[in-house]
DNA sequence: AGTTGAATTATGTTACAACATATGTCAACT
DNA sequence: AGTTGACATATGTTGTAACATAATTCAACT
């Protein structure tokens, strides 16, 4: 395993968020869901899926809670777990909430940033300029540890576990789309001016540049999306 | 069905946000945790919580996820579930999560208010002083229906949904607390504040009073919490 | 269109197997 | 004697299966 997953696998905060997931069911379905494979807005019925997967219905039942608590089902008393569609609506909706927390937990970290941390994010970034977005993967990878570094410390775990939450949907939906030449060189200027913005101790200005960040990354996600014209 | 419980359970989003619980597993299992009746930090053993609620395994296995969804019980793989403490730092951190919630809905509305919107606010409003909080569950109801009439509008329903189960979360927390004389006079200047910002379509200024006033409400919360010593 | 009834599905129950973890036991060792 | 580590046992979680019940769907029928 290498260095940027055992970060991230060290810090899961529940098996629930991880960001390196096994293939269990959940995951599965989830995959599923997102690559189109089950029609949007169908109904997702548990016998079915138990069939389809060749598990009993208790895993399934599990998965669709966990499932719902991310927002890729709606589950009605009664009446069952409908998929919600990973539309332009969708995608923004869950931008909008990364717009919320990564400038309030860049800011944080800011105001506590130590020469080492500089560091270590110089190094990661090293490391994705050094991949020139060859290996899609691995860059995911690479930016999550990027992120995830400067937000780890934030004592606020239930607030942590949300970014990870989001951050996995983000991440398994985009992680089907190409990024454009574009996109490429202003994740690494945006990345580059936030450790400049750290470097100087501005919290105000490191907290602008990751919410230009994350707004030009849901941007590209919803343009990306457009262009693939299917629903994903 | 009063006026403003029905507002809520039309717009109650899946059901698991729902501000108005039915008596299912998941709530009285929420409820023993909320009032101490179960030792923080005990395992939550399945067989167990069958037994003592009189029902099987699997609503045990569904509600430990729900919990485990509201940051109330902790799962391990394998090991099983362990209840969250109750503790300031529990509270302070949804605090901080509504923090970064409420300022932000409420500029949204602020910028998308009408007339009529502040009619129904001053009318909800007018009854929370009519209450002088006598009857505090009555008061919690009305409350959140000041609030809930800014946030419904707003299109992300999934921010709506974690708003709605944070919200939960503080108001079975404080359910149990008394309100002191300041909170009393606090929340309602506070009202009328953010009402007199919206009037004259003052949006930052809107934000900053909701601001000030989750911030003091958690205040508020914590130090009710210190003063009953015991782990709630 | 509205009603009725059968089929479907969700939800809850029970029993059990498989697996992982924790606990206790015991012998070898310092 | 006390400690350490391997082994066995106990406890509990997770997954499977078959089944009962309640609610919803859906199609046939006034």
């Amino acid at each position: 395993m290498n260095k940027a997953t055992s970060l991230l696998r060290r810090h899961s905060l529940q098996g629930e968020a991880s960001l390196v997931q096994p293939e269990n069911v959940y995951s599965r379905i989830r995959d599923d869901i997102i690559k189109g494979h089950i029609p949007a807005d169908s109904r997702l019925k548990i016998r079915d899926l138990a069939a389809r997967y060749g598990v009993s219905t208790n895993p399934i039942r599990e998965a669709l809670q966990q499932l719902r608590g991310e927002g890729f089902v709606i589950i009605t008393p009664n009446r069952g777990a409908r998929i919600r569609p990973i539309d332009e609506i969708f995608l923004r909706d869950t931008n909008e909430i990364e717009l919320l927390l990564e400038p309030y937990l860049t800011r944080c970290f800011a105001e506590a940033v130590t020469i080492n941390h500089i560091k270590q994010l110089e190094a990661i970034q090293d490391e994705i300029e050094a991949l020139k977005f060859l290996n899609l993967d691995r860059h995911y990878e690479l930016d999550t540890c990027f992120h995830w570094l400067m937000y780890e410390m934030h004592p606020n775990r239930q607030i942590l576990d949300m970014w990870c939450k989001y951050r996995g949907v983000l991440g398994a939906v985009t992680s089907r789309f190409p990024i454009t030449i574009g996109r490429q060189s202003a994740v690494i200027e945006e990345h580059r001016a936030v450790i400049a913005c750290l470097k100087i101790h501005d919290a105000a200005g490191a907290e602008a540049v990751i919410r230009r960040h994350v707004s030009g990354s849901g941007r590209h996600m919803i343009q990306q999306l457009r262009a693939a014209k299917l629903f994903l």
